[in-house]
This record gives structure tokens, sequence and C-alpha cells, in this order.
DNA sequence: GCCAGAAGATAACCTGGATTATAGAGGTCG
DNA sequence: CGACCTCTATAATCCAGGTTATCTTCTGGC
């Protein structure tokens, strides 16, 4: 299998030291799935051998991989912050790894501490799923993205009233989020105004109707927005 | 300020318990940084009112904004993983928040999970860094980001021969890694060989002139690949 | 209330990358 | 060895979003 060098090197790479004996293995062919969205996996890996990847895929067959694992690698450090995959993750080719276990010890963490774990968890997916949403969605899904979630985060926060809340951002920043320019940005709003999707002037932000909103994100069915 | 409501709302939101006396607070203006990149950071902030956000610049003036930070959020929860800021971080609006200490202990970490703990803080950049890439950058950055990354990668891994290393992936999972269709992937693969960029074929990479694909990727200055 | 600079709106035109189609080159499994 | 399938290559056409330019409307400072 490693005539591709793939694998571990012959020579000694500090990564991958020998298994003790009895420790756990697992084994993947192409395709296969190390982990599935929303489904607890059955341990972290450390890849011996082989390449997999995450990814995230629209109803549409629209496909991004969000993050790459080579030997030596764990699979998926993310895993270790407590919260299940919102992603899946396949074997690219044939992998080895060694199975472990999945936590940290969070025990001894105050409540504080708790609280930002929890925070850094909830970054990481959605950076996660932005990488998804600027390598895949067009600009009206992008910018309906943006809006759902940040409006979801100030319901959160005990700061949107009704269907509305602030929203300070300026065309060009929300360019500068989205990847886009400014002009197109004003143009999609434009649009968006115009099909009743979202209200938005004067740094505040109006969503008469949530849920044609959330269409317009193609947001994946459990995908978390705070 | 509070008028547009982008602050603390009266109703108790539960997320930014009243400072006790002595508490440390910062304030900050439209455009003022929270954190520079490559320096400490100051504290860890948790928001009480006003918005900001981390971005990267290139450098001809393009930039793409990977992080919102909302009143009752952390900012920034990376920051705890121990590695210095990658990206800037600046007011949006003014800003008050409480100031707190960085670090989350790691004392009490195997040398396991210590190495656990620093793959996951590298996944975080990485991925930060992936938001600019699909962003902002064009397909031939796109490509000349993405192989260098797993060159450098691979390299680490001890698993490059000199310039080359093995790269099995088909032009179709490198489309969906870089946001491309695999056409426009193997068309940009086509013209990067004939600049004498990169040498890919039968899952083999080679890469004659690094800095060259170095400065192709327009990569930050200290930007992590690994 | 006035002014200056920032932000929003809009139109005309352009281009990087998407789409669609077809053909050849490997790989793999009988 | 040949059949099949996946991957790579390449050309022609199209379009979403970028670029440039101008004008108007806010906003904050005095």
């Amino acid at each position: 299998m490693d005539k591709m060098g793939c694998g571990v090197s012959n020579r000694d790479n500090n990564m991958g030291q020998a298994a003790p004996l009895g420790e756990d293995f697992a084994f993947f062919r192409p395709h296969q799935f190390l982990a599935r969205e929303g489904e607890p996996p059955d341990g972290l890996f450390h890849l011996q051998e082989g390449w997999a990847c995450r990814y995230r895929l629209l109803g549409d067959g629209r496909r991004q991989i969000t993050a790459v694992y080579l030997p030596g690698d764990f699979c998926e450090p993310y895993w270790i912050l407590g919260r299940l995959p919102s992603q899946p993750v396949v074997a690219l080719t044939n992998v080895r790894a060694a199975r472990m276990p999945c936590r940290l010890p969070t025990g001894a963490m105050t409540d504080g501490q708790k609280r930002l774990w929890r925070s850094l968890g909830e970054s990481c997916e959605r950076q996660a799923s932005w990488l998804v949403t600027l390598g895949r969605k067009t600009a009206l899904e992008r910018l309906a993205h943006l809006l759902l979630e940040l409006f979801e985060r100030m319901r959160r926060a005990g700061l949107a009233y009704g269907q509305q809340c602030a929203l300070p951002l300026t065309q060009m920043d929300i360019a500068d989020l989205t990847g886009l320019t400014p002009v197109h940005v004003n143009r999609t709003l434009q649009s968006m105004r115009a099909r009743g999707l979202v209200e938005l002037q004067a740094k505040w932000l109006r969503i008469p109707d949530m849920q044609a909103l959330r269409e317009t994100a193609v947001l994946t069915p459990n995908e978390v927005l705070a």
C-alpha cells in the first residue's frame, strides 16, 4: 500500500511511536466513514497511514471539504470539545489509525472555564460552517446565512426584539464577512428587500419571514448558528 | 450609546453577570485594536457591549473578516489554546468588555493530551487561514496555498523527500477543497505547470521553486501552514 | 444649521471561473 | 488481455459577481 508514500515513513518521524501491544487500531477503505454527522465518533483517531477529510454536502450536490487529515494528524481534535461531529469524516485512501479516548478532563474546570470551553466549541463549528459558505454558496445564500446567524446570536444574547435586532455593520463590513464586494452586497440586499426576505436600514435588521430566510441560506438541517 | 441596542439588554441575559467590584474593564472605540497579530493579547475579553471582529488583510488591500464578536461573546476563545493571535481583532463599534486571564489549566495534562491540545490550536488556525483563502483569493492563489500547505505538513510528518511528496487527491477532491470546479482546477494546474510552479502527476507532487509558490499563495509573512 | 466625509444606491461594462460537452489516458478486475 | 470505470485534458459558451464611475443620503462635529 505504501508505494506512494502516503503512510508513515520508514525513518522515525517521532509522530507515530510503535503501538504498544494490544493498542486499538482501526482500518478504513476509501470513502468509508470515520465519523458521521451527529453521531458520537468511535473514538479519536491518530492517523498512522493514509489520508482522510471532513466535509459538508449541500442538498444539490455541492460539496466543500473543510479539513484534511494526514498521517500523524489527530482526527478530529475538535471532538475533544465535547460536541457531536457536525460534519462527516471519510477516508480518502486506505487508512490505518490508532483509536484513543475522545475527551479531555473538563471535570476540574470552574463554571467560567466551562463557559469559555463551550464558546470555543461553538467558534470552531461556526468557522467550519463558514468554510462551506465561502467555498460553495452564492451571494444570496451567503447574505442569508450571515443575517440569520447574527440575528440568532443576538437573540440568544437577549438582544433581539421580536424579529428585529441591531446590526451595526456597514455594507463594506458585510462584504468583508461574506467575501463579496460592497457593490454586490448592495445589489443583493436590494433584491432581498424586494422579495421581502429582510428589512435592513439604519443599522437595524428585521426578518419578516424566518423560514424563508432559512431556506435561502441552504443550511444543513441541524446546522447550529450560535 | 445603546439607543441601537448593540449592548447588553435591560432584561437579564444571564451572560454578563454583574461585575464584582474592582473587576477589570476595558473600553474601545471603533477601529481600535483589541489584539494585534503576533502580540500577546492584554487578556481575554468578555464583551459587555458593542461588536468587534477578527480579520486578515492581504498586501493589496483585500480584507476578509474571519469572526464577529457580539455582546456576551468571549473574544477570543482560541487564545486559550496558548498561541499568539494570528489575526488582529478590532472594535466595530464602541466596546465595553470585562478583561480576564487568558489561560486554561494545561498543567495537569499528560504529554499525549498536550499534543492533542497543540493539534487543536493548529486546526483552528488553519481553518481561519482558509476562510481568508476561500473568501478572497483567486483560483491560482488557492491552489498555491493548498499545495504548499499539504507539502509542508507532509514534510513535518517526515513524509517529504526533498521537494516532493505524495498527494493522493483527485482533481475533484482538490476542487472541493478550494471551492472551485474540477474543470477550473485542471486549467489552473496546467498553467502552473507551464510556468514551472509545480509538477503534479500520478498523485505525486514536486515543488521546483518553493519561494515562487509561496509568493503565488500570497500568505501573510508569518502565516503558519502546519 | 452647516459642512465634510462616510455610507448607500445604481448603472454600464468586464472578467474569472462555471457549465457543458467530448475525447483520451490510466487503473483495475474479470 | 480486454472491458469498464474513473480520472485527466481541453474547448466553447455563459453568467455571477467584480470593477469603475457617479450621485444621493446619512452622520457626526462644530
